[in-house]
DNA sequence: GATTGTGAATAGATTCACAGCT
DNA sequence: AGCTGTGAATCTATTCACAATC
């Protein structure tokens, strides 16, 4: 946004933190600032980016080409943000073929899960299926070798191994809401 | 489930957590559980769901009749949870009476969001409108008399008064995966 | 004069461990 | 014998406050 050096009270206020906690967390990988100045904004949020392994494009495989799923794959700012949907699979024989990600890319079959992943090189998976499909898909997914999966089905994903799940479960958030109308 | 008595250490392994953290987590509300015995699984649903505000059902509105928007209106289980999509409201005259929700409703204009909003007797609003249109339409449901938002806008909402906001950015649970893959 | 980085102080969350109940 | 509810102990996170630096 051009802002060229920032304070930790600046940063603190724009997340609702308070700037000592804002300076302890950069601390912690590094001394990022200038004593009596601040940070410089384009080479903290470059470190940052190298810190958090946001530096380069992660690809991203979706699994269920339903209305989740296909909404995902068109998701503004994810290349901006160096992620990239490189993969849209179903099981579906209907949907296979059917464009997607604005036309950049076709659904393709879910049988060919691991050489998908194996020629694209995808790092995450995403879950967008039905919750009694999302454990199994879950596993297949880390059969191919994918470390990472975000699951978007309201379902407790068991883990296996290595392979870390994020689910993000729609109807929690809509409970703490409910809680907040009391 | 049919489960009809369950005791910490088994509702701790299910959320892997610990048996003294549920106990503790359950008996700020009162005591619930019977000593010797364990927690009776029906009660102690139907004195949670009071407690937690999801003993009736809560209408939505959804603002914003695109993939997100129209995903959301047909999600599974919103009814068996207490949730039910009352209205789906568009700016995008050409989306206006669309079918959405399994053809149970149709889109609605968004001008009309007040008298939507008052004849349904909505209580949460879901903004699935592009980051840029996101703070206004926020504005418009709170000026509904809306206490509570779910925004899945990746963009910072700058709550006012007393209308909670929950932000669900999708970049930031792929970022999180994108720090365990280091 | 302003702001960072950080040890010390404070606050908060989790776990321990056991009295009390079934 | 088994399990809850909870005070005490421990662990973790946040804030304070100030020497070091620009």
């Amino acid at each position: 946004m051009g802002v060229e050096r920032i304070s930790s009270r600046q940063v603190a206020e724009r997340f609702g933190l308070s700037a000592a906690q804002m300076r302890k967390d950069l601390a912690r990988f590094g001394e990022f600032g200038i004593r009596g100045v601040g940070y410089d904004v384009p080479s903290l949020r470059k470190t940052l980016e190298r810190v958090l392994g946001l530096a380069d494009t992660h690809p991203l495989v979706i699994v269920g080409a339903g209305r989740i799923g296909t909404a995902l794959a068109r998701f503004p700012d994810l290349e901006s943000r160096n992620f990239r949907v490189v993969a849209v699979v179903d099981i579906d024989p209907a949907r296979i073929g059917e464009p997607v990600a604005d036309g950049r890319l076709r659904v393709q079959d879910a049988s060919a899960l691991d050489a998908i992943v194996a020629s694209t090189g995808a790092e995450i998976g995403v879950l967008a299926v039905p919750a009694e499909a999302a454990q199994d898909n879950y596993e297949q997914l880390a059969a191919t070798g994918i470390r990472a999966v975000l699951n978007f089905a309201p379902v407790q994903i068991q883990e296996v191994n290595d392979v870390r799940v994020k689910t993000v479960d729609l109807l929690i958030f809509l409970e703490e809401l409910a809680f907040y109308l009391l």
